[in-house]
DNA sequence: TTTT
DNA sequence: TTTT
């Protein structure tokens, strides 16, 4: 409805490598695995507790996409931004599933990498070549990165005063 | 595991009345279902378009179930701030079913009505009588709100100047 | 840097109507005054306490931007999401100032109104004429609104299964 | 106001080790410098452009507080989440300033750290000790880690199903 | 299946 | 002053 949200934040680590398909155009869409967790300690018997929550994230956001293929493995940690979607299908033997998943996709949907160890689990051939490894990936697009636009000169000021410098803050 | 982050927010509206149970000692679980929706304008014909997402919500948070449970009611907009939980279980035809929902129970969840017009939905008698409407409500437990504290004279100083005032800010 | 996350979300009312300046090209950067507010009662007294936080918003997306002027008025409810800027200036006496404003530019910027109320407040005029109020308003360039994509048939598939169907979930 | 939402997230790195202040009863006022940074890509040279962007966090919750002043060093990646609040105050030439800062400060407040490098940086003894390095730290008062309950069995069931199982999700 |  |  109009005038709602649907946001998911993650930060958890790649329980697998992302798995990729392509769509008919060829764009891949990639299927990650990511785990959280909580960790307590009982407050009767004062062990320590741990659970984990697996996560199914899908990105179809073209440029995201592209990042996670070239540049997640296994063990990666991540953050992301997506939205929650359930979809509902029928099994073969026709039994209705439903399955949950953070979607990224369009605007508002973000995937960062939070360690550049990325690659060192499982049977990562790891590396990357690319020397944007560790960065940000907002997306927007196919191929664009929207730059951090500043305002050069409103017209029709009402400025708050004079000689504004953009640096240092404090 | 350790260094996680597992959230999500959402803006949406109750697609009916809270569904209280009862914990063992009297507390109330309290479920909620809220849409989310997406309007876009198709590409190819122009046309309108909407998507509305359905979301399972549990509050376990004793506070906010109380809440929950008095004030809200089928139509209420609500601000809702929770973690993402998989249950597995089995169907009474022993098909294994899985259920994703939002939980909101203990630190870092939240429960905000956005609306006063709550209640004024399906067969709602609606009406809440307490003072508290629209009101946010954090959940730190049991009986206590947690206040804004504000630190009164840090001892070892090194304030950064006199005469701090904390009210109008510009 | 890489790996970096900067991000404010705001449900708030304004203060006033939006201030609207043109950038050369004739498009418009809004500046927001957003008010959220937090109660709480007192531990010793029990009286009730509120404190409200002002926050500067600035809207650099041209299509936020066009929003926030049509349809904003004084004491709209409203969802921001945006990024936090620090900008240090010097006034007229040579006096160095910082001001922190939340700002939407670019992607992963959301302004979403939460109410039908807008407009209610000052000596607003109100009625907007649109019919689109209320809305949920993506910031994803001029003028391309980004649909909800679902993938139609990714290629290579290994599908969960048959007979998907995106409708009701639960 | 009733019905609002101030947040902030961060994941960015310390700017130098934390300042820890006391308050008069001898807990801990910790005060954090988070950078975080935005690249993009100049549309006209193509040049790589950054935009760092340095945050004041200021942490009452005396849990993380604690957390902080012992694990956090300069170059620590961490995860954080709070309010925003701006202060006024008075310089010594009797010249107003405002300060705005994240604020960690009763429930809703997180501090997560993301790498196990912490302390790496400036003249850092570095080295915890502790085993707890590393881990999901959330603000809920002083002494208790609030656990992730799971509720036992509501009364007045309804429930969906027999045999719900709580482990492997997918 | 991740991570600490 | 961080980080890549």
């Amino acid at each position: 409805m109009a005038g709602s949200v649907n946001k998911v934040i993650l930060v958890g680590n790649l329980g697998k490598d992302p798995e990729v398909r392509r769509m008919q155009n060829g764009n891949p869409v990639v299927n990650l695995t990511v785990a959280t967790s909580d960790t307590w300690r009982d407050k009767g018997t004062g062990e320590r507790k741990e659970k984990t929550e697996w996560h199914r994230v899908v990105i179809f956001s073209e440029g995201l996409a592209k990042v996670a293929e070239q540049y997640l493995k296994k063990g990666a940690k991540v953050y992301i931004e997506g939205a929650l979607q359930t979809r509902k299908w029928t099994d073969p033997q026709g039994v209705e599933k439903y399955s949950t998943e953070i979607v990224l996709q369009g605007f508002n949907s973000t995937l960062t990498m939070l360690d550049g160890r990325a690659g060192g689990g499982a049977g990562g051939g790891g590396g990357y070549g690319g020397d944007d490894m560790g960065g940000d990936f907002g997306s927007s697009g196919p191929s664009s990165a929207p730059p951090q636009r500043r305002v050069a000169a409103p017209a029709g000021g009402g400025g708050r005063g004079s000689d504004m410098d953009d640096d240092i803050p404090f």
